[in-house]
DNA sequence: CAAGGCTCCTGATAGC
DNA sequence: TGCTATCAGGAGCCTT
């Protein structure tokens, strides 16, 4: 499940193999994956080809190829399971091929050494997509005005976050996965931050004190960035990066799923818990449950 | 307006 | 063996 440092991966890949190249054609081969592009595949298909892509932008687990001398930008999510696959084009489909994006440099020369290769966006569960959108004055795509900045960007404003965060009734895990408040963090590193925060997941966050604030971010900072060092993370098969390599780093995870199994700290079984329509991993004793608040 | 919940989707796996 | 239920979950959208 990419979160922002798989996502980050993918953009560096990208700006390798794909920034600065010009769209010969592109192919939608399923409708979902470019339902967010409200005009249609068709009229999607059509404004790329013949453009030539800028270097590639994120943030949080948005990413965004600019198409140069449009004012507008292909923005991309992988959602669940999405991959952007750079693949000679020779190379057999992949069964969930969603996008095809051709190149008009397919004659590779010594100065094209990504020549050959197509960009593909591969889904299984198709929660992923490509649209276009008009870029605005700050590059970012029009739709995701919403989207906060995430704790990698140098603008991320801590004060501000730990503000929002008294402001709010909601407790810390929703806050950490609201993308409104601090973006490019999902599940995964939610766990993982709070349990190294000692901190458990529905704890009310209009309490949090500057300290407090101060040590989560810093956890989910050092998470996000051990996980880049690393290649990003996944568990589940479908993450593949850039290049189809998988970037495997489950084995630094000390809470996400580690049901049953001790806490890395103090030795006691690691619980589940059903938690807004998917599951929250965390130790029982490092992570005390709160005390019902107001 | 804020907060919380529903829903989209496919495939692996568990259980009967 | 083969069917059904469950789970994985990002984020837009709807309800309260």
């Amino acid at each position: 499940m990419p979160e922002l440092p798989e996502v980050e991966v993918v953009r560096r890949g990208l700006e390798r193999w794909v920034a600065h190249r010009t769209v010969a054609e592109v192919e939608v081969l399923h409708p979902r994956a470019v339902r967010r592009h409200l005009a249609g595949a068709d009229d999607f298909t059509h404004r790329l080809k013949g453009h030539r892509f800028g270097v590639p932008s994120r943030r949080g687990k948005y990413l965004w190829l600019p198409l140069e001398d449009t004012g507008q930008s292909v923005l991309a999510h992988l959602g669940m399971s999405g991959q952007l696959l750079v693949q000679p084009h020779d190379s057999p489909d992949e069964k969930h091929l969603r996008i095809r994006v051709r190149f008009a440099d397919m004659q590779a020369s010594a100065a094209a050494a990504a020549g050959g290769t197509e960009l593909r966006f591969v889904d299984q569960r198709t929660f992923g997509g490509m649209s276009l959108h008009d870029t605005t004055p700050d590059g970012l795509p029009d739709v995701i005005a919403h989207i906060a900045r995430d704790p990698l960007d140098p603008l991320f404003d801590d004060e501000a976050f730990h503000q929002a965060l008294r402001r709010k009734r909601t407790t810390i895990k929703r806050a950490l996965l609201d993308q409104s408040l601090i973006s490019g963090v999902g599940n995964i590193y939610a766990d993982e931050a709070l349990w190294r925060s000692r901190l458990h997941y529905d704890r009310p966050t209009a309490n949090l004190t500057r300290p407090r604030t101060a040590e989560l971010l810093g956890h989910v900072r050092d998470v996000m960035n051990a996980a880049l060092a690393v290649g990003g993370t996944s568990f589940d098969s479908l993450y593949v990066n850039v290049n189809g390599e998988s970037g495997y780093f489950d084995r630094s995870l000390d809470a996400y799923g580690r049901e049953g199994l001790p806490c890395k700290r103090c030795g006691t079984p690691m619980r589940r818990r059903p938690w807004m329509n998917r599951s929250s991993y965390f130790c029982p004793q490092c992570q005390r449950v709160p005390r019902i608040a107001s």
